[in-house]
DNA sequence: GACAGTTGTGCAACCGCTTGCATTAATTGT
DNA sequence: ACAATTAATGCAAGCGGTTGCACAACTGTC
């Protein structure tokens, strides 16, 4: 079929196991014996076969992507920027969509867990023990969540929660809703804790609406409740649902900002497009991907790092939120960004 | 490391080949020993290495995927169906990002070959000769794209096309800008050959500006030309440069579709958020993704499937376009969509 | 010119699994 | 009751590579 090792061997009148070494350990080899297999190779159109040099080094040289859904917009540029740093790394990817399903999730790392260095477990939805024991199996990093013992790559969405919230309490809004997330969303309940206390700390009141699907349709159905509830300003667990919601709102006829002001979360890409442009919490997606990506690769060197690597979050205020009917504060910021940066 | 055949086979007291063929071919194995074979393997927790299998029955069960930028919205949902009917199949998918350079795509390809079934190339940008090579080295079904002799799947922009242009020449327009894709878009060029000889057919004349970006940015940057063009409508690549290129319209004071119509291609979710309401041909995306794996998978059976199955597009009159200074044609349907379908 | 060190290559086992063939035991036909 | 099938299993080669070890053939040293 495919032209392997020992073709070239035999073009180039040497031992399979000098050609092997001429792409796996060169510096052994004789530079011109070497330039003569090279050559051999290069015109047969020799290629390494990766599936059978794993087999015995152990190195696939393949990562496993796994998210909860590719089509939401979330995702898409963190496996962009991930398969981009795989690649410059010359590890390939296999992407896979869970449906939000943790019983997928535990099943495709299982599926894929041969074929691959590791796995990247992007927003999981399982549990951490189920998590944990799948980390002995196959070296794991897992994105928007944090196990103790389990490298992670977090994007700072406590701090993104409370300043919206802040925002919002400093622009007088009193009733607040905070639209959570899926079941299982570790992103959720950070929003969740974090939100909560900075609304206490603003003399705010805060509901809790879910949770809910993360999707346009989980903030659409929700936003007769919204209103029901009687608040003034909205922070939805993402972009998404913010969206959803003010479709909602508007076609009740509700205005946004006027009535009722929203803030989402992610800013992904369609948040600058929509009307009322969505104020939201920028997080560092791409950045998330990359930082991962590194994080599987470095795994090997230093055994079993543990390391949580924390992204910032900054908000970006838009057109979405406006004043409450509360006292403003005076230290109100008129700007357009509060900004974050990158810690660890 | 992890557990083997060779396990299970001591486990269970058997020789590893009957081990093997517990899994691969049952019927050959006694019942008893079967059962007592899977009892050990499921508590040993064994799963077959499928890079060995591959070694030496030729199948990987892995597809390659490869599309020209992830983050294009037109892509998700593609690729989300193609996984997901892979994975229907037992199947895995590697995902890779070319940047919409034809260099990657080659050397992708090429890297993938060994360690897949086949590959999806969608909206590929290199050469058809290099296509057909490529098409010797690993089986490859195409999206969007036609070559004779190579498998496809292409969503039918040229009836897309039609439609928008009729739908525009109907409600009065005579000066229609196309804003074509990026240079090596066989979709561009189908959309403008179709649009040409539409525009001809309904007495309106047709400037094309481009090549340009496939993205928002390549239609915000082109608004400029448009007004410079006098052209009242203008059908867009992509629903992405529609969207930029109303962005870049408003702000240079037009209004949309007051002063120029708009009409995007691909109805990605993004166009039904936007103000105005982006008028697009729909095209079936996700039933591209899922047509595409299932004639790669079938291309095993019938020896070298050349197949191509032409996806119907349909047009989404939604609010980006309107009346434009010429007379209307009475046969102008008031109408919401006009339908498509499936066909081969 | 014998001795220890390099350097470059070949040999063969092995990674985890499949599969053609040989072997043995059980079943069938007559 | 015995040859001929048939069913179940074992044996071993091999898929395309890697790698520890042995074995030259050269260096340079005294």
């Amino acid at each position: 079929m495919s032209v392997t090792i020992r073709d070239v061997a035999r073009a180039s009148g040497v031992h399979i196991s000098t050609v092997s070494r001429t792409f796996s350990a060169p510096h052994l080899v004789n530079p011109n014996t070497r330039s003569r297999v090279l050559a051999c190779a290069e015109q047969l159109g020799y290629r390494p076969n990766r599936a059978a040099r794993a087999l015995i080094t152990g190195r696939t040289y393949n990562i496993g992507l796994i998210v909860a859904d590719i089509a939401n917009p979330f995702f898409p540029p963190l496996i962009k920027a991930a398969e981009s740093q795989a690649r410059k790394h010359d590890h390939h990817i296999f992407v896979a969509d869970t449906n939000e399903d943790p019983a997928v999730e535990e099943e495709v790392v299982r599926a894929l867990a041969k074929q691959v260095d590791g796995v990247l477990l992007c927003s999981p939805r399982m549990s951490n023990t189920l998590i944990e024991q799948l980390s002995r199996e196959v070296p794991l990093v897992v994105v928007n969540r944090q196990i103790t013992g389990i490298p992670a790559v977090v994007m700072d969405v406590a701090q993104g929660a409370r300043l919206a919230i802040e925002h919002l309490t400093a622009r007088g809004h009193r009733e607040i809703a905070l639209l959570s997330g899926p079941r299982g969303s570790w992103t959720s309940r950070e929003i969740r804790r974090s939100a909560t206390a900075t609304a206490r700390a603003g003399h705010a009141e805060l509901t809790v609406i879910g949770p809910n699907p993360p999707t346009e349709t989980g903030g659409l159905t929700v936003a007769e409740e919204v209103l029901r509830a009687g608040a003034t300003a909205v922070l939805a667990y993402n972009d998404l649902m913010a969206i959803g919601l003010i479709e909602g709102l508007l076609s009740a006829g509700a205005r946004v900002p006027e009535d009722v002001s929203v803030i989402g979360i992610d800013d992904i890409m369609l948040s600058r497009l929509t009307r009322p442009k969505l104020t939201t919490v920028a997080t560092p997606t791409a950045a998330a991907g990359r930082a991962a990506v590194d994080m599987l690769l470095a795994h090997g060197d230093d055994r079993r790092s543990t390391a949580h690597l924390h992204l910032q979050t900054e908000l970006v205020i838009r057109d979405s939120t406006g004043p409450g009917p509360g006292p403003h504060s005076p230290a109100d910021p008129g700007g357009v960004t509060v900004p974050g940066g990158v810690a660890s």
